[in-house]
DNA sequence: TCATGACGATCGCAAATTTCT
DNA sequence: CAGAAATTTGCGATCGTCATG
């Protein structure tokens, strides 16, 4: 059980002094260059590991940032994490990873450990109903001047960077659309729990019903977990109302997706007896059975914007915290179409 | 710009030893009760963060592992990330993460960099082509002894321990299960690039047929990325052949979804008239139109077992590496079904 | 003066050792 | 002399300072 080599175990061998060698290992001119390479082949040879605990000690940033996201089922977010993941790696960082489940005190620990660990800055997507207080309290002084940017989600007055999608914006485009392909019965598939994507996206909705003069039947709005299994389960309600909406709007892909599959079981043709459209634009939008019409949220420039932001602040950047919202864009396919003729909606089975 | 605060800062302040204060955050009897909590109170007030670089350096331990994954596009991985994430944060490690994406250049230096952080140990899903030597040639000697665990993916001969599904079984109840509804044309969309999944799922195949007496048309085995627009791709072509296959049976769900989405565009109904199979049986399989039949991995068992032992290893536990594979579970739902009448096949067009 | 590299202090914490009641 | 408390040492690397040819 012989331990690690340490720089002394190779400056041992070289017969030079330990500040030799940790400057050779960096190819520090001030050694020269025949010692700069037996020292290194030593190193080699010894199958030498550099040690970042002892180095960060000295010199105070550990290499590392971290993550700290939600929902990993919802592949919406994972394309956060390959590209976040990405833009680290390539700036010489680790990533230190957790999935907080949307639980508080899961995300709570992180922050703390994470710092404990040193971690140079943090992402997050905070979990629902995470606060200011959560953020700046006095339990979470640390966070004080602390790199760290908010991504998909806000945290209403917080002092923190922020990078997010343009709700409004998406969910103007998705209306527009549809109301223009004539729908004026349109329902409400909320999701995302106590977040602001939640609440800006029905918000969206509903202002964009009321501008267009369209009444808001609560029996058309309604909200549940970010689940296939949530969309899936509410059109047959849905349908069985005196007056069945012409669409529906729901919060995610996710979501949408539960309601294509219902479709297939009630024998309705998305797109042609019912138009349904979803929200993130996930890869796998494009193929589901009928390709679903959604707004894309933009995760590479998400995940590229809030990574820059967190260098950029970890390298000292000191300018007052920025919210940045990025543009969605509106991919129609084949899951909306024209509302049906009134009375005529042919339920067939399959088969 | 006030530094943190340190052990010596509390005990300055608290007028005590900075011994004192370690051993009084750490709740050791060996601090009067008093004392101790006046320590923690002061902690408290200041801010102070635990530094665990300068505790690690001193225990050897840093309290993190680390985990590589190659693809976070495919939810059937982030199931392994969200299991095994929830058991290390149980046992009170940080996750070092690293997504490779089937690049040897990454992976190797990942292996290095989670050794220069003091992982305690690494879970493993090789990228394609990876050797026993990358695992335990001269360049990586600080894995010698290092707990490491193999997920999903085998390496021949290597001494690490390993987690992985059995695939043969998993093709062979897919294969009962078409051959008992009559099918005799199977096509096979061949994925996962030069893994071990990826030969021993092929090579499972290609066994059942002859076993079955049936002859393999060369003209029915692909092989392409682990994608939908694979799937999607090779639906016209394998439908286009003198005698099209009855039923397809794909390297994964994501390949399988794809054919769906292929089916769909062509009018075919599948599980009627023509049969399509997954594998991993992520949780989407069950809301595709229609849902499909697939083989459960079970992800929850294999990222459980693979977290218990690589805690044992780092633990101490010394016992010769193992290999265990786990069961997966044929579900069928309803992409499969009897072969059409020979000849009778209808490709409607859908509308 | 310059190039090279030796020397010792230091980071924050924990364990071993010593000193004090 | 037992037990509590204070002191010292050292983990492994980095950095400023100093010495040598």
């Amino acid at each position: 059980m012989t331990r690690r080599p340490t720089l002394k175990t190779i400056a041992d061998r070289v017969g030079v002094t330990v500040s030799a060698v940790s400057l050779a290992l960096r190819d520090d001119p001030r050694i020269s260059a025949t010692t700069r390479s037996r020292i290194q082949e030593a190193a080699e040879a010894l199958g030498y590991v550099y040690n970042r605990h002892a180095a960060g000690l000295r010199r105070g940033d550990s290499g590392t940032v971290a993550v700290c996201l939600n929902d990993l089922s919802n592949p919406f977010f994972t394309e956060f994490l390959g590209h976040m993941e990405t833009r680290f790696r390539e700036a010489g960082r680790m990533m230190l990873f957790c999935h907080a489940h949307e639980t508080p005190s899961i995300q709570a620990r992180f922050i703390r450990q994470m710092a404990e660990h040193g971690a140079a800055g943090l992402i997050l997507v905070p979990v629902e109903g995470t606060s200011r207080a959560d953020l700046e309290g006095p339990r979470v002084r640390h966070l004080r001047d602390f790199p760290l940017v908010l991504i998909s989600r806000d945290v209403a007055d917080t002092a923190f960077d922020r990078v997010i999608n343009d709700d409004e914006r998406g969910i103007r485009l998705l209306f527009e659309h549809l109301y223009a392909l004539g729908h004026r019965r349109l329902a409400w598939l909320g999701g995302g729990g106590d977040t602001s994507t939640a609440h800006d996206r029905e918000r969206s909705f509903r202002r964009e019903m009321d501008a267009a003069g369209l009444p808001i039947d609560d029996a058309t709005m309604h909200h549940g977990p970010t689940s296939l299994a949530f969309g899936d389960s509410m059109l047959d309600e849905l349908m069985a109302l005196p007056t069945p909406p012409t669409a529906i709007v729901c919060f995610s892909d996710v979501i949408a997706f539960g309601v294509l599959a219902a479709c297939y079981r009630r024998g309705l043709r998305p797109g042609i007896d019912l138009s349904v459209t979803g929200f993130d634009d996930m890869g796998a939008a494009a193929y589901s059975a009928p390709a679903l019409t959604s707004v894309r949220v933009r995760t590479d420039l998400i995940g590229d914007r809030a990574s820059e932001l967190l260098l950029a602040r970890i390298a000292g950047d000191r300018q007052p915290a920025v919210r940045e919202m990025m543009p969605p864009e509106l991919v129609v396919r084949e899951t909306t179409g024209p509302p049906p003729e009134t009375g005529m909606l042919p339920p067939r089975r399959r088969g």
